[in-house]
DNA sequence: CGCATTTGACCTGCGC
DNA sequence: GCGCAGGTCAAATGCG
């Protein structure tokens, strides 16, 4: 498999046809509004392909000439593949099952014999993924729990799997793995939709009363013994600094827009995500640090 | 006590 | 059928 780097061109509009049916559009490089492969982008993950997989030449030098004229550095043969391909769940019903397994008791659980599957890969359809930085992780509104972490193959990052926790049977999930390729970039992919409104700052089960900081400190320093800085995992609680890994200044002042277009619903859900003071609003503890030990944000190694 | 996080175990889909 | 990788569960632990 071969990672592709990821370019941003900071283009708005959205240019051209998606050449399948996915609704597959990217506001950021309207080059991939043509979607130049012509497979299931899917199958292969964000930006990993086959070695022996080629783009269909005819379709990258339509795009070259198109908009080589407005970006001279525009390069058709390292673009940046991102992934937004929406789709219905198979199967809504199954999701919802799944939440109703976790409740139950470990003593009956295995006795069931007609448990319902959990969701699986292929029920995971319905998912949006967005492209941000860290101060894109730090608007999002909704309360989420962590219930997991896994090493990626291929990505020295561990992927951090998140559910909503801002409403009981909210079936929303968001996965949050760092970008290998940019590691100024978080990859975020939500899956499924919130049941419910935009969460307020007390309508949350968490009902958090810990001190962020605090937590932040301990976590650091456990991170730091058990992985090693610069390859920490992500949560709610995670400091710009932490987020960044010590990323170049220079990325870290880049200004990303989501990378998507997003599904009316969703769009409707993100739709707030970036105003002002939200990030506060949810993490007061935090927000003193967060920009304090940004300043000191050292760089580490890549992929 | 109730919440969040961590993390190893388990389950499932998929490719060979 | 087997092994791998991704996704989820749930026990352990910590905190206020």
């Amino acid at each position: 498999m071969s990672n592709l780097y990821m370019e941003k061109w900071d283009l708005q509009a959205v240019v051209g046809e998606s050449s399948n049916d996915a609704g597959i559009s990217y506001l950021e490089n309207p080059a991939f509004s043509f979607d130049p492969w012509s497979f299931q982008q899917e199958e292969y993950g964000l930006m990993s392909f086959p070695d022996s997989f080629e783009p269909n030449p005819k379709v990258l030098d339509e795009l070259e000439e198109l908009y080589k004229p407005f970006y001279p550095e525009f390069n058709p043969y390292s673009v940046p593949v991102l992934e937004d391909h929406v789709e219905e769940p198979e199967n809504q019903n199954q999701q919802q099952s799944v939440s109703q397994s976790a409740n139950i008791s470990g003593a009956n659980k295995d006795s069931i014999s007609a448990k319902p599957k959990r969701s699986s890969r292929r029920n995971q359809k319905n998912r949006v993924v967005q492209h941000v930085t860290a101060d894109g992780l730090q608007s999002d509104v909704w309360a989420w729990r962590k219930y997991g972490q896994k090493p990626i193959k291929g990505s020295p990052y561990p992927r951090s799997y998140y559910r909503c926790s801002s409403s009981k049977g909210c079936l929303a999930r968001k996965q949050v793995e760092r970008s290998c390729s940019d590691p100024g970039v978080f990859i975020i992919t939500y899956t499924a939709e919130h049941s419910h409104g935009h969460p307020t700052r007390r309508n949350s089960l968490a009902g958090s009363t810990r001190n962020k900081s605090s937590t932040l400190a301990k976590t650091l320093a456990n991170k730091n013994k058990l992985h090693g800085a610069g390859e920490t995992a992500l949560s709610p609680t995670t400091t710009k600094d932490e987020l960044l890994g010590g990323v170049d200044q220079i990325q870290r002042d880049k200004s990303l827009t989501p990378d998507i277009m997003l599904s009316d619903e969703l769009g409707q859900t993100f739709e707030n995500f970036e105003l002002e003071g939200l990030f506060l609003d949810q993490f007061p503890d935090l927000s003193h640090e967060v920009w304090s030990v940004n300043e000191s944000a050292t760089s580490t190694g890549g992929c």
